[in-house]
DNA sequence: AGCACGCCGACT
DNA sequence: GTCGGCGTGCTC
């Protein structure tokens, strides 16, 4: 029998790459499992660490300490998600950490830093000015009177009194907590021990005690208020049941019913499924039945469901998930944060009731908690969320449903740069669950992998009511020259003035990044650029000012050109300002409406699309949000004012960006009785990405695409890690671009060139928020040579300036 | 992240 | 001579 103490692998909650060893002191034994959260002695401070694995012996030279705390009752992650949270960090690159960190639900990190305080003698002594101290020591005593004094903000000299004081002991280094943490309420609860029929006799003498026993007969645990409500006096009573023994009474964590969905009033009685919608869940369920093979694996296939928004996708996750409840299991469904709508929560909850729980980052950490500590209960079986949903504490997960996998959304752009779809299809892997890819427009990644392999592809084809698909018109702006602000060509006019004659409803959609309104010189075309972000600052008319859509700097425009001093600065450009301006002054009689980021945050954008809805606007502007997930049966006409935009922001994705999102806008008209109608504007009308939308064809897009990517060697033929350099000083992170940019040089050319390394060259968009921003793009089909190259690069400290960091699998080059 | 250690400029 | 700047490297 070994006396030794219990070792544990700890990760930090810090940019630290290592994992650490710690004692548990004899206290704690058996209180700190994998996936515990600790708090440790680190260096100076204490903070959180996870715990992630027992058991293991010490590397040589090193000699673990006692850890201080163990924070949970019960692992906060399970040793599933710690592995998962490991492999985030190897496979992106991270620090363990600031992984498992991810994983963890807000406001869980506890943190301690170290004060100087007096000691007792020491505040006595300070208060009465009585003792013969040196001056210097006497002038810190009365410093530390007023409150602690941080280590951190002690200078040298300073701690050398200190020292002296702390010698004398009227100080003292002592431990503060930094940060509360998050904590859920408690609540009182009750249920019944043994059989309702002998806890009845047993207290047939007591008609109270009946009744308490009567409310609790159905063995649910309900809280002891709730009781007192139905039987007063009830709390009294609950306790001579316990003292009985007949009624177990104990706290748990509050539920907080996180959000609101209005479920009750939206009752939906499943439909009836197409046939492609039975094949699809048929299909799914099979798998999820599966067996596992002689191997005692079983055979691992995600599903691509290729649908258009509307063609009832979403009925064939709730099937499967109906399914996978059944056998016990649970199920994660992963959307897009702006598709995170009430509705959809609404939708599962009608289905499922309680047993949904719903991460958004628009909730407060307390709901976020509350929803998280239900999925981890077992009380919610089914966790709908965006992006950081992918760690919800689910056991026995059944099936994985990744909807709009395409979305950009899905791939966190800071700290961990992970992507939830991708880590979503390991975690499926990993607990044998079935995973299922849901998109109308397919990334090319996941396109690839249904067409050549390994994913089974399902399709759904027909839209539900059988409405046919709009018409769409492709106009060539060079033939077709638009009016200068409006950007309205005559065919677009017209086909507005028809929709407008016909009592319909217009959308007009316009790509604002890279079209912004701008003011310009006519003499010198001077224009007016951000000075932090090099973008073109957009005019605000109803203020007269420019402001930068980045980080939001305001100016004031001058009378004179800054360039060439003529006064004959014009304000001209595209904004929906502008468009919607010149639509007023074409259509005197229609109702205009805009939306964009300005006009409508939050609860506003309901409010300007509730008018649309009840036909109280003939023609709505807008920006991207009107591309997404509403339904208006009077929009029979829908236009894109420039499709060009979008093509030529300086990224290998524009092309599948462009097609995503004309196949997007093409779906808005016509979902109602009569047949729509789509008008894309663009000066390059033979581009495969605007033809393919205009043509509703995915495949004629995917086949262009996918052989432009073969040629360049972007993915899916090749994988990319950019790496992104940024700091104050322009000049300094170009110079540590270029020195970074010449070892990957020297590495990639030691792995026999299967690496190319493009650039380094500042990014497109070179100065966001006063940062200048480089990059260097690796590119390989060999992920091992590529990751060799990744990892030679000196990033040095992630808090200094210039700083480096890597960003596998990058989804944007902006 | 902190914090210590360590090596160069202006001050009691 | 010392105080104090922040560059580099470590924390079980």
């Amino acid at each position: 029998m070994s006396a030794d103490p219990e070792l544990i692998e700890v990760c930090v909650t810090l940019p630290v790459p290592g994992r650490y060893h710690y004692r548990v002191p004899p206290h704690l034994a058996g209180r700190a499992p994998v996936g515990s959260r600790v708090l440790v002695r680190f260096g100076k401070q204490k903070i959180t660490g996870v715990v992630v694995r027992t058991n293991t012996p010490a590397p040589e030279g090193v000699k673990p300490i006692d850890l201080s705390e163990v924070l949970d009752e019960h692992p906060a992650l399970s040793p599933e998600l710690v592995e998962l949270c490991l492999w985030i960090a190897d496979y992106y690159e991270a620090p363990p950490g600031e992984a498992l960190r991810a994983a963890l639900p807000a406001g869980s990190g506890i943190k301690s830093k170290q004060v100087f305080a007096l000691t007792d003698r020491g505040r006595l002594i300070a208060d009465g000015a009585g003792a013969a101290l040196p001056a210097k020591q006497r002038v810190v005593l009365a410093r530390l009177a007023t409150g602690e004094l941080p280590l951190a903000g002690a200078n040298a000299g300073m701690r050398r009194i200190l020292e002296a004081l702390i010698t004398d002991g009227l100080a003292e280094l002592r431990d503060q907590r930094a940060n509360a943490r998050v904590k859920l309420k408690r609540e009182r609860v009750a249920r019944l021990v043994g059989d309702v029929a002998e806890a009845r006799a047993a207290s047939a003498k007591s008609l109270k005690r009946v009744r308490v026993i009567d409310v609790l007969a159905t063995g649910a645990v309900l809280t002891l208020d709730a009781i007192e409500q139905q039987v007063p006096g009830a709390k009294t009573t609950l306790r001579e049941l316990a003292k009985a023994g007949l009624v177990e009474l104990f706290e748990r964590e509050l539920a907080l019913d996180a959000v609101e969905t209005g479920a009750d009033m939206l009752v939906i009685a499943p439909p009836q499924l197409t046939a492609e919608q039975a094949h699809a869940v048929a299909e799914i369920t099979g798998s999820l039945d599966a067996r596992p093979g002689p191997d005692g694996k079983r055979p691992f296939t995600p599903f691509l469901l290729h649908g258009v928004t509307g063609s009832g996708k979403t009925e064939v996750y709730l099937r499967v998930i109906a399914q996978a409840l059944t056998q016990g299991k649970t199920a994660l469904v992963l959307v897009p944060e702006i598709s995170l709508t009430p509705q959809l929560a609404a939708r599962f909850r009608a289905r499922f009731g309680d047993l949904v729980a719903i991460l958004h980052s628009g909730m407060s950490d307390q709901q976020r908690l509350g929803e998280w500590s239900r999925l981890r209960r077992g009380d919610a079986r089914i966790a709908v969320g965006a992006r950081s949903a992918v760690f919800a504490p689910l056991e026995g997960i059944g099936v994985i449903v990744v909807d709009e996998e395409h979305d950009g959304s899905f791939k966190q752009d800071e700290g961990v740069r992970y992507h939830a779809r991708d880590v979503a299809i390991v975690r499926a892997q990993r607990n044998g669950a079935v995973c299922v890819l849901g998109s109308g427009t397919p990334s090319l990644e996941t396109a690839a992998h249904a067409e050549k392999g390994p994913y089974r592809l399902l399709r759904l084809t027909e839209r539900p009511m059988a409405r046919p698909m709009p018409k769409v018109e492709i106009i060539d702006l060079r033939t077709y020259l638009p009016d200068g602000e409006g950007m309205l060509s005559a065919p677009l006019r017209a086909a507005i003035a028809e929709t407008l004659a016909a009592g319909d409803q217009t959308i007009l959609f316009l790509n604002r990044r890279g079209f912004a309104t701008f003011v310009l010189c006519r003499a010198c075309g001077h224009s007016f650029r951000c000075p932090n972000c090099s973008v073109s600052l957009t005019y605000h008319q109803h203020s007269d000012r420019l402001r930068c859509h980045y980080c939001n700097h305001l100016e004031r425009i001058p009378e004179t050109c800054p360039k060439c001093k003529a006064a004959s600065i014009e304000r001209k450009g595209l904004g929906t300002e502008r468009v919607a301006a010149a639509l007023a002054e074409a259509f005197p009689k229609a109702r205009v409406a805009r939306l964009d980021r300005d006009v409508a945050t939050g609860p506003k954008i309901e409010v300007v699309l509730g008018r649309v809805a009840r036909r109280e606007t003939d023609i709505l502007v807008g920006t991207q949000m009107v591309t997404k997930g509403h339904d208006f049966p009077g929009v029979t006409l829908v236009g894109v004012l420039c499709a060009d935009t979008a093509l030529d922001l300086p990224d290998f994705r524009s092309s599948e960006r462009t097609f995503q999102l004309l196949a997007q806008v093409a779906g808005r008209a016509g979902r109602g009785d009569r047949l729509g109608r789509v008008m894309i504007q663009t000066y390059r009308p033979t581009e495969p990405a605007v033809v393919a939308a205009a043509a509703h064809d995915y495949a004629q897009f995917f086949a262009a695409e996918y052989a432009a990517r073969q040629e360049l060697g972007y993915p899916p033929h090749g994988r990319l890690i950019a790496v992104r350099i940024d700091g104050k000083d322009p000049h300094e992170v170009a110079a540590a671009a270029q020195q970074l940019g010449k070892i990957a040089q020297a590495t990639a050319a030691q792995q026999g060139g299967v690496v190319d390394v493009l650039g380094p060259a500042p990014a497109p968009l070179e100065r966001l928020r006063g940062r200048t921003r480089w990059q260097i793009l690796l590119r390989s089909p060999d992920r091992h040579a590529l990751r060799k190259v990744a990892r030679s690069l000196p990033l040095g400290d992630p808090s200094k300036d210039p700083r480096a960091s890597l960003d596998v699998d990058p989804v944007s080059a902006l």
